[in-house]
RNA sequence: GGCCAGGUGGCGAAAUAGGCAGACGCACGGGACUUAAAAUCCCGGGCCCCUAAAGGGGCGUACGGGUUCGAUUCCCGUCCUGGCUACCA
């Protein structure tokens, strides 16, 4: 009876954890001695609870941070290891529309599926703090801080220290404190519409809203804080998908179609939230310095930040400077060059305008050096100025391209991005160094929403520009040239010239008084000069985009917003927040939850009590009924976690200070990008508004790779037909899969669930040669290993994996699979191995013969003899060791060796055995429990102290030292451990088969490595 | 197209600072135990060649070069696989 016994002694020990609340973290700050213990926060990714439960994918990074917390508490760690649910989301919803099934019900439902399935694999959480972004308890808090984001705008300027003692340039400070323009303080409404970006050059006013001001005074300042804040309203295009009824972030499409399902999604002008994350761009970039992030990680979100630096450049339009010059700030005698053949521009009284003037077309560009090298100009095709423009020759064709351009999706972008389109506007532009016409086209390539919508175009040292100007048989004109000395191409070339595009830093050419300059030193000094004349300035662009923040879906947090109305019921763009005391703002009760059909969204076909109120004040207010985007609630989750029942604030400060940041967080490599910077967005509001200490949430950040489904064999449909009596008289299944881009036949062994995954076994396949055959056929398969996805039907399911070996052998296999950041196939033989592994630890100490539960024989309590006090303590060295790497693969290896060494011991030590079962406690906790127990503890092994190695019994005595005759291994020899190289090189001479390699041979070298190897270099 | 990661036996992998390539496990082969099987235990093993055997030799970490007494490890080039990103001026 008592073999090991998984399914027994895992339910009994998960009994005992629960009973015994032995994983609870105390929910008070420690205070006196209990404070001198270090805390350890792990963290893990939450889940979306999903309708199909757990796959083995999930267990990965559970069962790592489990052993790092388990670890840690023997160390003496006061340990923070939570777990919770991403429970918001489409799915749900989908469900709701398809069987009326609320999705608050569906939702619960997949929670208890999944804690069960967690709870199975014996993690160490606290569930007292388990929480679910879709708790009413928890969302009010994701509103509360939302209403904080809604109250702040940033101060670039505003240089201050925060708690942790560094200096800033850049605040999110509260609207209050925003300056007031004097136009908008004096002039009301009509200038509050016009007054866009922050423009605070003239002395302003601080604050807000004095109670003695006009309504319009008044409104025209809300107005303008409505436009600064950090959450605010844009009517900018956006991606709409019919399919899913919602609108998507651009982060959610994937080459034109919507990330979740694979939808078309279209580009229409909708009124959304956005949230100004740019503005953090510059502080969620470089402060990714101080974090223990991976390198590739870091690269990643500096990418997707893309900071660049270059400058902005106004080209006055030719018909301006035709027909209305004189209304220029910079005057026509001013122009650059101004008849000078080398060039330079002229100092201007008048600075660089905030806005370009009208019929001015400012351009950003990285590469201000090539400015004599602009042949052309264009515009994206929603540039305000085309319809200044544009000629009325081109008119006709320019509204063509326009309007062919507004249809096409993104996805229509993408695919004929190889093809660069455009039409001529028949307007010009005057290059500003060197007065030449430029000729302005419009052309989708340029997009609108990065730097000012249009560029200048320098097809000899931009690749696009180079295939547009290719395309259309517009001048070439090359002003970068690799070295001075290389023969320079002058003037206009037509057709492809050698060389060309040269895109990288070099000398200028063509370019006037500033030939012979570096790219650099070329970028500095035309960046001064043009800013001296007014016509440029030094400017940074990013590709990060503000954050679409609304979608149109009912199973998302409801914003705590009101709108105010006028007397017809209009909408008059004024808002007004929910108070903080009446937060949540619930789901109101819908009697289906079919989409709109329509950009509406969902709540907006909420009953009236809902959805309308009047405020005290007598006006009439309606309900947003946009809802946040998933990513909401997982933005501070981490934070709610150290404090989760807190009813007055979303995190106790001195909690806050004590927990934070998170010392460890392993998650999948898809978060790489938005979860995290979304989360470290918020929390940097949260810190410049006083309500965090720390800067970033997440020290150190591990990213475990993908677990693929075992090696599955196919051939293809045609290869099946032919071969199908064959095949099928052998009891194999086929099953037709669709891959990207064909249709293939993998052959399965049967069984009981029909989506089970049984792939062919190594035995039903001979491989030779690097072919794979069909056993006794000459059919050839293919094998590959593939994502686990349902499509594929090779997903493994936890729940039978532990059916048949148990938890323990679970989580051994998911970490002895190798290292923990690796992508990694599934392969079912390897959980045998380890469960097998399992075993033989349990006979080392259990009488597997005997009718209950005790020690064997072998199991002895006398002093331990020195090899397995050796053993014993190399292992304790290596576990420690691996684990503080997270190399959890070869500290299991370790433990295996250990073990085979222990098998062959007739009599084992009990001290030896007592410490390896503390090392082992970690990985496979239940097993450990059971035989700590038989071994005559009664208390659990969580909080034992984890074991210590004596160095003194890691050093051997003697050492086997190869002795190589120039470099190739000829002989080993024994020798004493501290051996140095001369009596190293003494023992080896005095070897026979040494002697034999080096005779007739003239020594030339001998290189010793005292302890490690010998080399006689040899002629 | 760009960037990042990777390529080691039949398979998953190891080699932590340039020093014995393949630890540990799977699969496989042989043996023990058993009436038999399962389970368990023991032994074997990169590939090729010479040898009756003991033993010996050569090749080998994707491929081609380089640095070095010595390279899986460092450098240059090529190929392949996976991930991310796709007109960001």
């Amino acid at each position: 009876m008592p073999r090991y016994d998984a399914k027994r002694i895992e339910a009994h020990w998960q009994q005992y954890w629960e009973t015994n609340q032995t994983f609870r973290t105390e929910d008070t700050v420690p205070t006196g001695d209990a404070a001198k213990k270090p805390k350890l926060y792990v963290l893990d990714m939450f889940p979306y609870p999903s309708g199909s439960g757990l796959h083995v994918g999930h267990p990965e990074g559970y069962t790592a941070t489990d052993i790092v917390c388990r670890y840690a508490r023997m160390k003496g760690k006061n340990v923070l290891h939570p777990m919770g649910w991403d429970a918001f989301g489409l799915p749900a919803e989908e469900h709701a529309v398809k069987t009326g099934t609320h999705p608050r019900e569906t939702t619960e439902q997949n929670i208890a599926t999944f804690k069960r399935q967690l709870k199975m694999l014996g993690f160490s959480y606290d569930w007292t703090r388990e929480l679910a972004t879709t708790d009413p308890d928890y969302y009010r808090w994701t509103q509360w801080i939302f209403l904080q984001i809604f109250d702040t705008w940033y101060d670039a300027d505003f240089v201050w220290t925060g708690p942790d003692g560094v200096e800033r340039k850049g605040k999110g400070r509260p609207i209050a404190e925003l300056p007031i323009p004097e136009e908008i303080l004096a002039s009301g409404r009509a200038s509050a519409l016009r007054a866009d970006s922050g423009d605070t050059t003239e002395e302003n006013t601080h604050g807000g809203l004095t109670p003695n001001r006009s309504p319009e005074v008044m409104e025209a300042i809300r107005r303008y804080q409505d436009k600064h804040r950090l959450a605010y309203v844009s009517d900018a295009p956006v991606n709409w998908c019919p399919a899913l009824g919602t609108v998507l972030a651009n982060e959610e499409i994937i080459d034109g179609k919507s990330e979740r399902g694979g939808h078309p999604v279209v580009r229409m002008p909708l009124k959304q939230w956005m949230l100004r994350i740019t503005a953090y761009a510059d502080r969620l970039a470089s402060e990714l310095d101080e974090l223990d992030w991976s390198d590739s990680i870091k690269f990643m979100q500096r990418n997707w930040i893309g900071r660049s630096t270059g400058a902005e450049v106004d080209f006055r339009t030719e018909s301006a400077s035709g027909r209305a010059s004189a209304l220029r700030e910079n005057a026509p005698d001013e122009k650059l060059n101004a008849g000078n053949a080398h060039g330079g521009l002229t100092p201007n009284r008048s600075p660089f305008p905030k806005e370009p003037n009208a019929n001015t077309i400012r351009v950003y560009t990285t590469r201000p050096d090539t400015l004599f090298g602009v042949t052309y100009m264009v515009l994206a095709p929603e540039h305000p100025l085309v319809a200044t423009i544009t000629t009325d020759d081109q008119r006709a064709a320019v509204h063509e391209y326009i309007r062919k351009s507004s249809l096409k999706s993104d996805l229509d972008r993408t695919d004929l991005a190889k093809e660069k389109t455009g039409v001529f506007t028949g307007g010009y532009a005057i290059n500003p160094v060197n007065d030449e016409r430029v000729p302005v086209w419009i052309a989708d390539y340029v997009l609108i929403s990065y730097g000012t919508g249009a560029i200048m175009a320098v097809p000899a040292h931009d690749e696009r520009d180079y295939e547009f100007a290719k395309a259309f048989g517009i001048a070439i004109t090359q002003v970068v040239a690799k070295s001075p000395k290389e023969p320079t191409r002058q003037g206009n070339i037509f057709g492809m010239p050698e060389g060309l595009p040269f895109t990288e830093d070099g000398v200028a050419v063509n370019s006037g008084k500033y030939d012979g300059l570096t790219t650099a030193d070329f970028k500095s000094q035309i960046t001064n000069d043009l800013t001296a004349a007014g016509l440029g300035k030094v400017a940074v662009n990013y590709r990060l985009r503000d954050w679409l923040f609304s979608r149109q879906r009912y199973w998302g947090e409801p914003f705590p917003i009101w709108h105010e109305l006028d007397s017809e019921g209009q909408p008059t763009g004024l808002m007004r927040a929910d108070s903080v005391e009446s937060l949540p703002v619930l789901h109101p009760h819908m009697d289906d939850f079919k989409p709109t059909g329509t950009p509406e969204p969902m709540l907006a076909k909420a009953t009236p009590e809902w959805l309308f109120k009047t405020d005290t004040d007598g006006v009439k207010l309606k309900r947003e009924t946009n809802s946040m985007p998933q990513w909401a609630g997982s933005c501070w989750y981490y934070l709610r976690f150290c404090d989760n029942k807190n009813s007055d604030k979303f995190i106790d400060p001195a909690k806050e200070r004590y927990w934070l940041p998170v010392d460890l967080y392993i998650g999948g490599a898809e978060h790489a990008v938005l979860h995290l910077l979304y989360a470290r967005f918020w929390h940097k509001v949260l810190f410049d508004r006083g309500h965090v200490s720390r800067p970033e949430p997440f020290q150190k950040l591990v990213n475990q790779g993908m677990i693929l489904g075992d090696t599955d064999y196919s051939v293809s449909p045609e290869v099946f037909d032919r071969h199908r009596a064959v095949i099928e008289g052998m009891g194999i299944i086929p099953l037709v899969l669709k891959t990207d881009d064909a249709e293939i036949v993998a052959l399965r062994n049967p069984s009981d669930d029909p989506d089970a995954y049984r792939p062919l076994t190594e035995d039903q396949v001979t491989k030779e040669k690097g072919k794979a055959h069909l056993k006794g056929t000459d059919i050839e398969l293919t094998g590959r290993t593939d994502k686990m996805s349902k499509s594929r039907k090779n997903v493994v399911n936890p729940d039978h994996v532990v059916k048949d070996y148990g938890a323990d052998a679970l989580r051994l296999y998911e970490m002895f699979m190798g290292p923990l950041e690796q992508v990694k196939p599934w392969q079912m033989n390897g959980v045998e191995g380890v469960y097998r592994f399992l075993g033989r630890v349990w006979r080392l100490m259990i009488d597997d013969r005997a009718e209950s539960v005790i020690l064997s024989s072998a199991v002895v309590d006398t002093a331990p003899p020195q090899d397995q006090l050796r053993i014993l303590h190399k292992t304790i060295k290596a576990v420690t060791d691996d684990i503080d790497r997270l190399a959890f693969n070869t500290a299991i290896s370790r433990m295996m060796e250990f073990t085979n060494f222990m098998s062959g011991q007739e009599t084992r030590s009990k001290s030896v055995l007592e410490q390896f079962i503390l090392l082992l406690c970690p990985f496979a906790p239940h097993i450990a429990e059971e035989l700590w127990h038989a071994l005559g503890h009664s208390n659990t092994l969580t909080y034992e102290p984890w074991p210590s190695y004596d160095p003194a019994l890691l050093v051997e005595d003697t050492v086997e030292v190869p002795v190589q005759i120039n470099g190739k291994v000829r002989a080993k020899i024994i020798v004493p451990a501290n051996s140095d190289a001369a009596s190293l090189e003494a023992a080896a001479r005095a070897d026979e088969t040494v002697q034999k390699n080096l005779e007739g041979k003239l020594v030339v070298k001998v290189v010793a490595v005292p302890g490690r190897l010998l080399n006689f270099v040899v002629k």
